[in-house]
DNA sequence: CGAAAGGCTCTTTTT
DNA sequence: GAGCCTTTCG
């Protein structure tokens, strides 16, 4: 099969260009995967580069899998020499094989969240500092920030410029020290180590720049700026760098993704080959057009203009309704209408939200009907307690040194070692300088001498209670298969009987259950290499990578878990200020465009049919609240929409304020100027810009303004040195 | 030491 | 409303 012949002029374009750098801009279903898919064929089957010599990026593990299979069918061979994966799936297999030369162990964990967080906490423990004083999370998040711009503890001292950040370096030096001890990596190291590793080794570097002689990047506009450091490394050699993208589509800066990694390639790769792919397959042209109402009001954004040939299409439905249930079950009754009128099933249908939290009023409305849904996140299946615990043994048994785990079970199921024992142990291990499970071994020892007399002969005998079972399930963990290891940590922890104690008992021990059953996947492996490949999973499995495509069941996701899907019916609900947008945008205008954003990403996953609800109360938190529809619904043109609910009962629609921004009021005129949404003004000391938002306050206007070069600055408009300038401005140039 | 109860806060998105 | 923390009592 010809791999040009399936595809329009531009998507060739970017296939073919394969000798440098080249940036794909791809609107939303304009086949961008399968641009990346042919052009990884033609290389190998045109150009007979080996796969070896490629790699290619995704942003999920699932969208790497399909890459797989779809290379697979278009070549009619295996690709296994092809590196494919997520940046944290492929930097974890570098560490792994050069680590050492950073001093980390091949066999480090990696630390999720959740076991950054606890690690948060015993730093900001050891440095006395106050936990109600300085919120883990914030540093925690503090931390990650530095790390994907690949500022060390180091560096970060260097640029102290508060109270703030003065803590947070503090912490941030000591959780680095925690990490280290406990042979760990969490997220953003993975790809800050990796990145320091080539920056310190060229040797090892020049390896991976003379074997990658192709690469490409998806979803670039998410990519951060350690990933995009990265990149930049190992296609020093050759830049042969294809990178595709949307802006409009950026929804991940909360994870300090940056959309300037768009405007650096550019600068960075001058002689870049830029490919527009505008055409789309996906849409109706409805749909299409909703999209754009939408996202044309983003002041920061180059202007695109997408088509499609694709037929006009039924008005998309705007349903209101008095509150979440009645929502819910306008979805279902929608869906049903839907499967008996038209040629659309289960699968086909998803519904979308802005907060997880959403799921559950659709759930149990679901559930209530009989309709079958597949819920994609929630509370995530390796984030439950009782799965972590398990696997907290498992990395124990795996790599002793890991603190976090090994403080996790040390008490699960309860053995009499309390809060203050374990503290002793962390004291002892730090004056030692060496790690708990060393401290565990010391202290447990009957002949071992200075700690005794602290802890009672009874605690002592459960710590070496303790050790004997690690000790006893490590030698095993030799030679029984992970799904028998398992099974020993169940059995001699009795941890059947505690879980069954508690709460929901039965539901969590079938997690456990299910757990085992993909421990059984590995079990044909050496229990060594399962244990490892075991882990290595379970750290970087994301819950779209789980998705089952081919039950027939309606699909309940997040906005951000949908990027990259498509469904030929697509439900947003939720459309209302505070939710969507989402209310911790609101005083930043640059969050809010973020927030059309994603409410674009939503609209564009729709083929056929798209139905936006919004509902009058919404209670999400205790009490239930009013809430206005959102500002979204009110820049789609009328034209496109047919309306249900409320409106449909009374035409003339309960008066709503105008949410456009553009008509705020606007304070009485100003002798200077007065300025709109979307205006062009000089500063003279900040250079051009955009206004981004006016907020009126009483006798002036508050500005939001961003400028080419100084950034987004607010500013007062009686005070400062503003001009309004006509000329065209484009603000990513 | 551990279970139970009461009080507090903070409510986004996830590789 | 839930999850987290602290307090209290056995």
């Amino acid at each position: 099969m010809d791999i040009l012949a399936t595809l329009n002029p531009a998507q060739r374009e970017a296939v073919e260009a394969i000798k440098g750098p080249v940036l794909i801009l791809a609107g939303p279903g304009s086949g961008k995967t399968r641009v990346i898919t042919h052009r990884v064929a033609y290389l190998v089957k045109h150009c007979g580069i080996s796969p070896y010599h490629i790699m290619a990026v995704t942003f999920t593990n699932k969208a790497a899998q399909e890459m797989r299979d779809r290379l697979e069918q278009l070549l009619g061979q295996a690709v296994e020499a092809l590196t494919l994966g997520t940046f944290h799936a492929i930097c974890a297999r570098i560490l792994r094989r050069e680590g050492k030369a950073i001093d980390l162990d091949s066999s480090f964990v990696i630390y999720d969240e959740d076991d950054q967080l606890r690690l948060t906490k015993q730093a900001l423990e050891e440095l006395n500092l106050d936990p109600k004083q300085y919120v883990p999370q914030a540093l925690r998040s503090a931390i990650s920030a530095a790390k994907s711009r690949l500022i060390s503890p180091k560096d970060y001292a260097q640029r102290v410029s508060s109270y703030f950040e003065e803590i947070v370096q503090r912490v941030y030096q000591r959780y680095q020290e925690l990490l280290s001890q406990s042979q760990a990596a969490d997220f953003d190291d993975l790809l800050m180590k990796t990145v320091q590793l080539f920056q310190n080794h060229s040797q090892i570097l020049k390896r991976y720049q003379s074997r990658y002689v192709h690469i490409l990047v998806d979803e670039f506009q998410d990519t951060n700026i350690a990933q995009y450091e990265l990149m930049k490394q190992v296609a020093g050699k050759y830049r042969n760098l294809c990178v595709v993208g949307d802006p409009d589509q950026s929804i991940y800066s909360w994870r300090f993704a940056d959309l300037r990694n768009i405007l650096s390639f550019e600068k960075d790769y001058p002689e870049a080959k830029v490919v527009f792919l505008e055409q789309n397959y996906r849409s109706t042209k409805t749909i299409l057009e909703v999209a754009s109402d939408v996202i044309s009001a983003n002041v920061l954004r180059k202007p695109k203009k997408l088509w499609t040939e694709n037929e006009d299409g039924a008005r998309v439905t705007v349903i209101e309704s008095y509150n979440a249930e009645e929502e819910a079950q306008s979805v279902v009754s929608e869906i049903e209408k839907l499967i008996s009128q038209e040629q659309i099933s289960l699968k086909d249908c998803a519904v979308m939200y802005r907060v997880n939290a959403q799921s559950r009023a659709l759930e149990e409305t679901f559930l209530r009907y009989g309709v079958p849904y597949k819920l994609v996140g929630g509370t995530r299946f390796y984030q439950r307690q009782e799965v972590k615990d398990i696997i907290a043994y498992l990395r124990v048994i795996h790599n002793p040194q890991d603190n976090v785990s090994l403080t996790r079970i040390i008490n699960v199921p309860g053995r009499g070692i309390g809060q203050k024992t374990v503290n002793t142990l962390q004291s002892w291990a730090k004056a030692h300088d060496t790690s708990l499970f060393e401290a565990l071994k010391q202290v447990s020892h009957p002949d071992s001498v200075g700690t005794k007399q602290s802890l009672s002969p009874h605690i002592v005998q459960s710590l070496a209670g303790f050790d004997a079972l690690i000790s006893k399930l490590t030698a095993q963990s030799q030679e029984l298969s992970l799904s028998g290891l398992v099974d020993e940590i169940l059995e001699h922890t009795k941890y059947k009987e505690y879980i069954l104690d508690k709460e929901d008992g039965e539901e969590r021990w079938e997690n456990i259950t299910e757990l085992k059953s993909v421990a059984r996947e590995y079990d044909e492996l050496s229990p060594e290499e399962a244990l490892t490949a075991f882990l290595e999973k379970v750290s970087l499995v994301s819950d779209i990578d789980e998705l089952d495509e081919k039950a027939d069941a309606v699909t309940l996701i997040t906005l951000h878990q949908a990027k990259g899907l498509e469904f030929p019916a697509v439900f947003i609900v939720g459309l209302e200020e505070g939710i969507l947008p989402h209310r911790k945008s609101f005083d930043d205008p640059e969050q809010m465009e973020e927030e059309r954003r994603l409410c674009y990403v939503g609209i564009t996953r729709a083929k056929k049919r798209l139905y936006l609800l919004r509902s009058y109360r919404r209670s999400l938190f205790g009490g239930s609240t009013a809430n206005l529809p959102s500002r979204f619904l009110q820049d789609i043109s009328p034209h496109l929409i047919s309306p249900r609910g409320l409106w449909e009962e009374s035409p003339t629609p309960v008066a709503s304020p105008d949410f456009n921004r553009d008509s705020q009021p606007s304070p009485r005129p100003l002798s200077t100027l007065t300025l709109k949404v979307g205006d062009h003004v000089r500063h003279s000391k900040f250079g051009s810009g955009i206004v981004m938002n006016c907020n009126a306050t009483r006798d002036d206007q508050e500005l939001t303004i961003a400028f080419e070069e100084a950034g987004v600055k607010k500013l007062l408009a009686s005070l400062a040195p503003l001009e309004k300038i006509e000329k065209d401005f484009d603000f990513s140039s």
